[in-house]
DNA sequence: GAATGTGAATGCGTTCACAGCG
DNA sequence: CGCTGTGAACGCATTCACATTC
């Protein structure tokens, strides 16, 4: 049944199960069942298939799921069956990591612009590209299409980067400096607070090493 | 009630209060309250309180919770009271940009090591340390006291840098590439696929214009 | 026969609303 | 009186199990 509502953490999944069809593409497989894409990804078949359900009709029964054709499907579902355009806001170390990130294009998604709010760094050019000054962020979106915004500045200037952006229109933004920032109601916003990660981590490390309550 | 299990949800949203906690510390507040913690965070009072009360009462009924004493219960639990140490697997762009981000120390996590399996990276100096071998990873890590491991080499290499680590006693595992890695049940996984949520946001800039259905 | 697609059952997480306490 | 801490209600996500289809 394919209605109109995918629930979060199905659409989180999505970006895994399509690198597994990719993966699945690459060793020549023309055809994989929700066992199959469930052992890539890391999760069960039960829930592969209600994921993929609520996307539509994609597979065949008794057979399973054509490789190329669900592909196909997902990265429609993702919207990069045309590549999307991203522009990186902030030219520090994490910026210029990213900015020449290889796993991008092959998962749709271009970086085609840097931008930064120092006046030194603009100017330089990296990549066959020309950092730009942060200033300009309306004009330089239209020009080349960006719609997605990641946000590699201090936290600091977090906020300001984001009012920037979204003021030029942006509608998605991916903030990896470690501070909540607010956006407008039809702005989509993803955090990605790496120190979080390591934390979250940790926490773990704790609870392995004997139970411990309160104290 | 003090029990024995925090939920996982719970468990990510920790790091997040406590760096509103560490905000508010830098803010000469001394008291904050449910509301004030959610309004930084970007939840909702009743979610704070509930995420608390899975760690025990921290709080004084009437007035919210002491900014400074609640901050270091969280690091507690996080385990980050006492610096966490962590290795650097792969020194590409993004394990150096990792290497020196200042954004770990400040929360708890020290990296302390870089390992890489190109014989040509080994031995390169980088802020005060040398890049190592990954054959050598159990006496690094044994030497450094490493308990994380950050992987940031490609996707291909994902497994074996994987693999090596684990056998190097470490149980807690970031993993930048954008594979899917197997782990020992005892083993702690975090992915941090940053193409993903690209993908993500791209999907909800889809929903954005006009809703459209199977097609 | 084999594997999908899906209602129904179960389990979790969030929100509500208020009792309990400073 | 105000705000925490928490059972109970609710809603969402996952899992189960099977009818459906190729």
């Amino acid at each position: 049944m394919s209605e109109n509502h995918v629930p979060p953490t199905t659409v989180q999944r999505l970006p895994v199960y399509l690198r597994c069809l990719l993966r699945a593409q690459s060793q020549r497989m023309a055809l994989i069942n929700s066992v199959g894409i469930a052992e890539m990804a890391g999760t069960n078949a039960a829930q592969v298939r209600k994921d993929l359900s609520y996307l539509g009709e994609y597979g065949t029964r008794g057979v399973g799921y054509d490789v190329d054709e669900l592909a196909a499907h997902l990265s429609r579902w993702l919207g990069i069956d045309t590549e999307r355009r991203a522009a990186i806001v902030g030219f520090g170390r994490l910026g210029s990591a990213l900015q020449s990130y290889p796993g991008f294009e092959d998962r749709g998604v271009r970086v085609v612009a840097v931008l930064d709010a120092d006046s030194a760094k603009v100017g330089t050019a990296v990549d066959g590209m020309t950092v730009e000054s942060i200033e300009d962020a309306k004009e330089i979106f239209a020009r080349e299409g960006v719609e997605i915004a990641i946000i590699t500045v201090p936290s600091e200037a977090a906020q300001r980067a984001t009012d920037k952006v979204v003021e030029a229109g942006v509608k998605a933004i991916l903030n990896f400096a470690p501070a909540s920032v607010e956006v407008p109601s039809d702005v989509v916003l993803r955090q990605a607070d790496v120190a979080a990660e390591l934390q979250i981590l940790s926490f773990h490390l704790n609870r392995l090493r004997g139970a411990r309550s309160t104290r």
